[in-house]
DNA sequence: AAGTCGGGGCC
DNA sequence: GGCCCAGACTT
């Protein structure tokens, strides 16, 4: 029985473009497999290669891992990062030994039981290490599903990866399941990647619906951002007869460092205190909306306060920290864009 | 469901 | 500087 196109052309594009070299690829054993597979572990290729090579020099096989002292294994993982995988390597190799006469199981219950391997890993080292029919779901294969069939939603979230796992335990071949899945791990490590993916090369561009809908840069959906903190303040517009501001210079350090703002309270109270003290009155204070403007790690929900003043009660300080500047002026200071915004409004408005 | 582990690559 | 990478595990 002939396979379904899709999977006829990813094979058909794994076999021309591919990539045959890896250095697990050759000879390809379950215990390389293993190896690689969870040195790639949130790692990019490149940087495993290195470490993979070494690590085999060392380690030929599984029960000379068995066999080391943790520390060596820990001294050839120096700077991959996420130590814990070389310990649950080392505890695995002792428990395979011990209980498989050296031998990884083929099996993916037995597999998914042993320390650091987790149902994906489990398939790769089933299907890639045994030849067996087994799923798989990395990165690679999440994007290139959620793109090609529009899955909806953060891979994170437990409906969602349920949803893949489907489709990619529904798509996985019984022919060539190595080739398979390493030609979608291929994909989605060299055409179908995170951005600008190169869709003029991908085998599966006519019935992608990412493509075909132009949201490529929109799935796999992002994981919603955090709720990040609101810092809430007041800005005093200050405005003399002349139509001037008085702008203040920001402190070098924090938000827009360096740069003229208008002065920031707080607290209201402290804004008309502050006010009461250069004889401006209260009733002469006009309060606008709240607006919002959003840092990376922080909202910035700030209230314009405008407040005319008949003439200039406080000068410019010696220090240069504050100014009157001409409502007209054009940009030769630097002002934050909020803020250039806030004096675009109130030319309008004065 | 969210937090943790980590160094490197890439805007 | 944030986000992401051939995830797994703990809370």
């Amino acid at each position: 029985m002939p396979l379904p196109s899709f999977q006829r052309a990813v094979l058909d594009w794994f076999d021309r473009y591919g990539r045959h070299d890896l250095p697990w690829q050759r000879p390809r054993t379950p215990y390389r497999v293993w190896i690689s597979e969870v040195m790639l572990q949130q790692t990019q290729v490149a940087t495993v290669i290195g470490y993979f090579d070494r690590f085999m020099r060392r380690f030929p096989d599984l029960p000379a891992l068995a066999a080391a002292d943790v520390d060596e294994v820990l001294a050839l993982w120096s700077g991959l990062g996420y130590y814990r995988r070389a310990r649950n390597l080392h505890r695995t190799a002792r428990i395979v030994a011990e209980h498989h006469a050296g031998e990884l199981p083929a099996d993916l219950d037995a597999l998914a039981g042993l320390p650091g391997i987790g149902r994906s890993t489990a398939g790769a080292i089933l299907s890639l290490g045994f030849e067996c029919r087994a799923a798989i779901l990395d990165g690679n294969v999440r994007r290139v599903l959620a793109r090609h069939y529009g899955i909806e939603g953060w891979p994170g979230e437990a409906k969602v990866e349920k949803e893949l796992w489907r489709l990619s335990e529904e798509l996985t071949p019984k022919e060539r399941t190595a080739d398979y899945n390493q030609a979608m791990m291929d994909l989605g490590a060299t055409i179908c990647v995170r951005g600008s993916p190169g869709c003029g090369a991908c085998p599966l561009a006519l019935t992608c619906i990412a493509r075909r809908e132009g949201r490529q840069d929109e799935l796999p959906t992002p994981r919603r951002t955090r709720p990040i903190p609101v810092r809430s303040t007041y800005l005093l517009l200050m405005v003399d007869p002349n139509r001037r501001v008085r702008l203040q210079k920001r402190p070098p350090a924090g938000v827009w460092p360096g740069l003229w703002s208008f002065p920031e309270f707080d607290e209201l109270d402290r804004l008309t205190a502050w006010c009461a003290l250069h004889g401006i009155h209260c009733r002469r204070i006009e309060r606008l909306p709240p607006r919002r403007h959003t840092f990376s790690h922080f909202h910035l929900d700030y209230t314009p306060v405008v407040a005319r003043c008949d003439a200039r009660r406080d000068g410019v300080d010696e220090s240069g920290q504050s100014l009157w500047h001409p409502l007209a002026a054009e940009g030769e200071l630097g002002i934050p864009t909020p803020i250039r915004r806030l004096l675009n409004e109130l030319e309008k408005l004065i």
